[in-house]
DNA sequence: CCGAAATAGTTGAACGCTCAACTAAAGCGC
DNA sequence: GCGCTTTAGTTGAGCGTTCAACTATTTCGG
């Protein structure tokens, strides 16, 4: 059965490489400038925000997983990394005893809170600095369209 | 000399989140189907889409990280994984001793080509079918402008 | 020309992610 | 209560990326 192609269309192949093109060039940027200056690809950064903002600063494994769109696996690999570098401690769970609560240490939430300005002058230089408001809102508006539809 | 950071808006905020969610759910998305229907990672996929619309199906090592937007390190590394695979060639420079041309072999456009519907597919699905008209050419020009800010 | 600096590309180690396989504890059906 | 299934989380192998160090060639100043 020959089902055709739906190909892109010139205005789809412009914006899809744009797209791709302006996202790899930001992440990129933002992980080095995160590595060097705070010693974590932004990934961990992410886990640690995520932590630094939950009730006790701690959070089931699942759910931190969940919060920041990160795979199981992933998450434990992380996390163990997290362990060794002493930002998160990993703590049993009271109610379920298969589970594991990840917790913000003092020293990840210092690390945390050092290096978070410097982050946000990056995120603002490499990203909104250069949109008009009405394209911020047009990106936000976007992004959350796309994350209901990719995940919801 | 203390500078004052310039956190981000609450607008600004709910941005930043849901450009990050989408942005990644979308690429760890395109990432596992082509991995699953093409035995490629993304990043080798657009190295092959580069090579095979180049003239000759061949470019210089460098003139194909950039237009890749890849190291050279990584555009090293990605080609002899690719060359391991059959899809590309290396073959000295004529013009510059110190320089490499990768090509596309026949076997890597048969794969590229194979594997095409089913990305363009997987492209339309999971992003232009969730947004209008507008919002595509919104993207288009957010993406443009950001790429330029970045790299140019 | 000649030496210094720039450019092209590769390499290996360290690290992060994926995938599949695994252990252990809940939950569910009857 | 007793299996069966589902859920929570971990583990190790394999792969891709980064970073710094390295070789080889070319370019440029004088």
């Amino acid at each position: 059965m020959a089902v055709m192609t739906r190909w892109l269309d010139p205005d789809e192949q412009r914006t899809w490489r744009a797209y791709l093109a302006a996202s790899r060039a930001l992440m990129d940027t933002l992980d080095r400038e995160l590595q060097r200056d705070a010693g974590m690809p932004h990934a961990y950064y992410e886990l640690l925000v995520v932590l630094s903002e939950s009730p006790g600063r701690r959070l089931r494994m699942s759910d931190l997983a969940e919060a920041a769109g990160s795979s199981r696996s992933r998450l434990s690999h992380a996390v163990a990394r997290l362990e060794a570098a002493g930002w998160v401690r990993r703590e049993e769970c009271p109610t379920d005893r298969r589970g594991q609560v990840a917790l913000l240490t003092d020293e990840g939430f210092a690390t945390l809170a050092a290096a978070a300005p410097g982050h946000v002058e990056g995120v603002r230089r490499n990203l909104f600095d250069a949109l008009s408001p009405a394209q911020v809102d047009q990106l936000r508006r976007i992004s959350e369209t796309l994350a209901e539809h990719l995940t919801g």
